[in-house]
DNA sequence: CGTGAAAGTTTGATTGT
DNA sequence: ACAATCAAACTTTCACG
């Protein structure tokens, strides 16, 4: 399975990306306005993204606390034992439920470190137990509540051109 | 400062949003095939959702494998004293770096996490240094490094109409 | 990379349910 | 109040210079 080189990125790759980062909503006229460029060149630069992956997917980021009460939740977890088949089984039930935002594979004590969306605290508390305490390979895990959100996106920093 | 109540949604919302949860970049045709409406009944509804605040923003996700090595990490932190302006201060340090993909203030012995975005192993040892071992008000802090990404994305489970 | 014409998408007025 | 249809405005796309 090769691994494709990254792909050399301009100082203009560069600022579009991060505006596309900010807002994927704007016409190709605005995106060239920024970066002094034409549509059509702004096109096929954004072409270019897409073909080369860069550019995994453009998704509606809704406002939680316009749905009524939101609960958020990081997980920490431990797995009893360890293999690569309990792993890739933890792993498929994390992605399978839309309660589970994120999942990381972390280094050190923990194994894993787990963000989950709940409707209500007990929503999240019936969450945990479905998910970790039913669970019969984890040796333990610790939740800690989400009281405010000071922070949230997916934004990477780019590398310098 | 008064919270505008939660907009009711018909099965036809939900479906939607979850829909533009998924891949915001769908035509309005497309949406309207996807869940038996024509594409203004579907703009309307999109107008709506905008204009409520359910849509906080439209974005761009990038592939953090095709721009070279990224690394990723998720940082406990407790505060050494705490105070309504000292929070104010480390929440906008937070906020301002670009390299700080997530910031949640959480409940416990722990204060926050914080999810950081980085180039390299030493970059992200570098950014430890400077957003944490620098603050003379961090007690203590621990890092775990992200060996794998299981499951990303900032999709809410939607309350059932 | 820019231009401009063709294709496709969104928008809004109108009408019907 | 909400949905469908149609035409106008805008956006994206693509061949060419």
């Amino acid at each position: 399975m090769p691994e494709s080189p990254p792909p050399r990125l301009d100082e203009i790759d560069v600022r579009l990306l991060d505006l596309l980062q900010q807002d994927a909503g704007r016409t190709l006229h605005d995106l060239g306005g920024q970066v002094g460029l034409s549509p059509s060149a702004v096109q096929r630069r954004l072409a270019r993204y897409r073909r080369d992956g860069l550019i995994a997917r453009q998704v509606a980021v809704l406002d939680p606390h316009r749905f009524g009460p939101t609960v958020l939740a990081v997980v920490l977890v431990t797995l009893a034992r360890e293999s690569f088949e309990l792993h890739r089984a933890f792993a498929a039930r994390m992605r399978a439920d839309p309660q589970v935002q994120q999942c990381h594979r972390v280094a050190g004590p923990w194994d894993y470190v787990v963000v989950l969306a709940a409707r209500s605290m007990r929503d999240c508390s019936r969450l945990g137990d479905r998910l970790f305490k039913a669970d019969d390979n984890i040796r333990r895990y610790e939740t800690l509540m989400v009281f405010d959100t000071v922070k949230t996106g997916l934004a990477l920093p780019l590398p310098a051109p």
